[in-house]
RNA sequence: GCACCCGUAGCUCAGCUGGAUAGAGCACCGGACUUCGAAUCCGUAGGUCGCAGGUUCGAAUCCUGCCGGGUGCACCA
């Protein structure tokens, strides 16, 4: 028996016992058993109030006669000490030596692979992530992705999954061509070195370059006669009416949000003192014959007709701006220029190109290698881009696809149950779009690597594409639309949301990003300070012994702070840090990076992240840094309490039946769990390293209370079985946060 | 218009294959260093689980409708 069997063998038994009554399979299966809240007596049980219909009972009635009856199977499963009627649920009481010594003998067994499935589950499954392009530097965004990416792939390999990692760069474009053409107008430095730059930092300047210029020039544009032709005929063009009359309300409803507020009387006026619904009810208002004839007279109205013309102008340049790009603007001419010879493999242009990307590369792979992200394979779009063009011929002969006006190649989505236009597969000058390459791309990996499943760690705006590309995949390849040999889907969009800052979006286009490097840096500099204030508060209180805890860390924290003058950081270090400052270095960019992924991987990956740089580097409570402090703990009591490494112990029998406190067994609880959450982590609907990062704080702080109690101080303990029952309790637990961080990609520390 | 995601404590979030009294962290207030590390621990306080129906013995969880926020629906990627 294992840990990981325990539930299974506990439904088994509820099963035996209930099939004993004459309960039917189905009902047996839909009782299932589970862990019994705090404060209530038993550790598992199960509700019966599906049986009161059949049995004609009450269902407290029909618990004790079920406990009864388990009571008759629970004799060959030593680990059931007790079966127990309480109310209308049966709970059984397991014996805390036989749990404690499953958990504790398996965590030893298995060193940080605790938790690792028994067997491998035969499924190999690839996981593409990252996915970057090459014209800017990685922002948090891509964060989220390559540690999503990377963990998920550790947790499907913890749980017996064969994990291929793949990585598809992005190294083509228009979006390139921006970056170069901006580089070869505009630079003021020829190489990355020479700008004391990160090559990748030193492309993304150009591409930002590139917008802010092109911005300079669409503006200027906009003052001349030949946009307000532009507007004028968009104003008057039949197709652009919805997009019209879209921006006219809009802009009328919000400028009028006010004023109807105030029209109200005293008395709606006072209910509607939350904002909510506030909202609320100017919405439902909106919808009203009253808000359509006000709207009305508005649009009729000579004295706004100022307001809908700047309204309109708003709207249709930000509409245009693309159009502009493509149609007017010389920046524009000159980038498609640069893609046409790139195309068409002019030497000067791919000469650049690969310059670039270089450069861009070697940033990247810097930031990856901190990261601690990495690949089983490398693509390149500029090698697999074609890939699907003979496909979707091949398609197009089979009828799958079809030509339509103009003579690009499109597929009606409607054959595999979707609503909308036909998706364009290849252009009408015959190249590929975006779709085209994903369909060429999956079909040769599953060609190449022979998996059962690929899933894709792509953001959530792209659910869209996702869903045609399995569809049309699924056309061509149905065996890829069949379920694999697990059950379980062959593609999967593993899609997460996206990463805000509170005052909104990022935009890379603008420069407004949170940058991968630069957040690295700043958790490495924050945990630096927080190692540094340890030593510099024990010096003051050294020096002041009225001085508190509290009121020295504050006033080590504004020394450190103040230190901002070359050379300040530096005495403070000479002075006050033991070790060398090679060692503070290491630690403060683990301890840094824990954090920065703890924080990240917290959030349940479908959820959209507002990330509020200020705030998000908290060192307190539930973060990385508690995961890796608790760990330096407990290796500390191994070097300090057991002199040097733990106590070898003959009879672990013996000594795990030391083991009764309430903390004690509670931490043994959390270890017993540890396996199936490892289960439920891995197998979810999106695979959610999260729970890894939950169950671990469980562990973490359940040790921690134990630690923090007097009567669990082993320094202070005899020697003897409970000193040494706990020994092996803490020995295990250092193994079950071994095994979380290898999922998580946490380095642990011996010491902070 | 269609599709997807979100709405839970002041803030950031768990819980959502229905089950026992809805949980954490932060922030606030009050306590704990002479024993293994106070980046810790203990305690107090904080909730119409967006709203309204429905299914059920039982709903934060499932279904329907509505409200609010976000995203997508290119011969862009």
């Amino acid at each position: 028996m294992s840990i990981r069997s325990l539930d299974h063998d506990l439904n088994a038994l509820k099963d035996a016992a209930l099939e004993a009554l004459g309960v039917d399979a189905d009902t047996r299966a839909a009782i299932t058993i589970a862990a019994t809240p705090d404060d209530m007596e038993g550790d598992r049980g199960f509700p019966v109030f599906r049986l009161a219909k059949a049995m004609r009972k009450k269902p407290n009635e029909i618990a004790a006669e079920v406990a009864a009856e388990l009571e008759r199977h629970v004799s060959d499963a030593p680990i059931v000490a007790r079966v127990i009627a309480v109310g209308p649920y049966v709970n059984v009481a397991l014996d805390p030596s036989a749990l404690a010594a499953l958990a504790i003998e398996e965590a030893l067994t298995l060193g940080a692979r605790f938790g690792q499935a028994e067997e491998p589950t035969g499924v190999h499954v690839a996981i593409e992530y990252s996915a970057p392009n090459t014209n800017k530097p990685q922002h948090l965004g891509h964060v989220r992705n390559n540690l999503l990416g990377q963990s998920v792939s550790n947790l499907l390999g913890f749980a017996g999954d064969r994990v291929t990692r793949l990585n598809l760069i992005n190294d083509r474009g228009v979006h390139i061509c921006k970056s170069m053409l901006a580089y070869e107008r505009f630079r003021g430095h020829d190489t990355p070195a020479e700008a004391g730059m990160k090559g990748d930092h030193f492309v993304g300047h150009f591409y930002v370059v590139f917008n802010t210029k092109l911005t300079q020039e669409f503006d200027a544009w906009k003052a001349t006669a030949d946009a307000d032709a532009a507007f004028t005929a968009w104003s008057e063009d039949e197709a652009s009416k919805r997009a019209r009359a879209g921006a006219l309300r809009k802009t009328f409803y919000d400028a009028n949000q006010s004023a109807w507020f105030d029209g109200l009387d005293d008395g709606a006026r006072a209910e509607l003192d939350a904002d909510a619904d506030r909202q609320r009810a100017y919405g439902k208002w909106k919808r009203s014959d009253a808000a359509k004839a006000a709207y009305a007279a508005w649009e009729q109205d000579s004295a706004s007709a100022a307001a809908r013309e700047a309204a309109l102008r708003v709207a249709f340049f930000s509409e245009y701006k693309d159009a502009y790009f493509n149609e007017r603007s010389e920046l524009g001419a000159a980038t498609k220029a640069m893609l046409l010879k790139w195309e068409a493999g002019d030497p000067e242009v791919r000469a650049l190109w690969s310059k670039m990307n270089e450069w861009v590369f070697e940033g990247f792979d810097a930031t990856y290698s901190r990261m601690g992200v990495g690949f089983d394979g490398v693509y390149y779009e500029s090698n697999t881009y074609a890939l699907g063009r003979e496909l979707v011929m091949l398609g197009l002969e089979e009828g799958i696809f079809e030509r339509v006006e103009g003579g690009a190649v499109a597929c009606d989505v409607s054959q595999f149950g979707m609503k909308g236009d036909p998706k364009i597969l290849l252009r009408s000058d015959g190249t590929t779009v975006y779709m085209t390459q994903d369909l060429g791309t999956a079909l040769e990996r599953f060609d190449v690597f022979e998996m059962d499943q690929m899933f894709y760690v792509v953001g959530d705006e792209q659910q869209h594409h996702f869903k045609v590309l399995f569809g049309v995949l699924g056309l061509l390849r149905p065996d890829l639309a069949a379920p694999a040999a697990s059950g379980d889907v062959r593609l999967k969009h593993l899609s997460y949301g996206m990463v805000e800052l509170p005052d909104g979006k990022m935009k890379s286009r603008e420069g407004r990003v949170v940058d991968a490097d630069d957040l690295m840096d700043g958790m490495h500099e924050l945990a630096r300070a927080e190692l540094l204030k340890r030593p510099i508060s024990d010096a003051l209180r050294a020096a002041d012994s009225e001085l508190s805890i509290d009121d020295a860390m504050e006033r080590a924290g504004a020394l450190i702070a103040d230190a901002t003058a070359p050379g300040d950081l530096d005495a403070l270090v000479a002075e006050h840090w033991p070790l060398t400052r090679e060692e503070l270095d290491r630690r403060a960019e683990t301890v840094g990076l824990a954090g920065l992924k703890y924080y990240i991987l917290n959030f349940n990956p479908k959820t959209t992240v507002s990330f509020d740089p200020d705030r998000s580097l908290d060192p307190k409570g539930k973060t990385g840094v508690y995961t890796l402090y608790s760990y330096a703990r407990l290796r500390s009591i191994g070097r300090k309490v057991f002199g040097g490494g733990w106590p070898v112990v003959d009879d672990r029998a013996g000594a795990i039946a030391a083991l009764v406190s309430p903390l004690e067994l509670a931490l043994v609880e959390r270890l017993v769990e540890w396996p199936g959450a490892v289960d439920a982590a891995a197998r979810a609907e999106t695979p959610n390293p999260g729970a890894i990062a939950a169950h671990v704080y469980e562990i973490c702080d359940a040790f921690s209370r134990l630690y923090n109690d007097s009567d669990h101080v082993l320094g202070a303990m005899p020697d003897g079985p409970r000193k040494l029952g706990l020994s092996l309790l803490l020995r295990a637990t250092a193994h079950a946060i071994e095994a979380a961080a290898s999922i998580l990609g946490l380095d642990l520390l011996e010491e902070l």
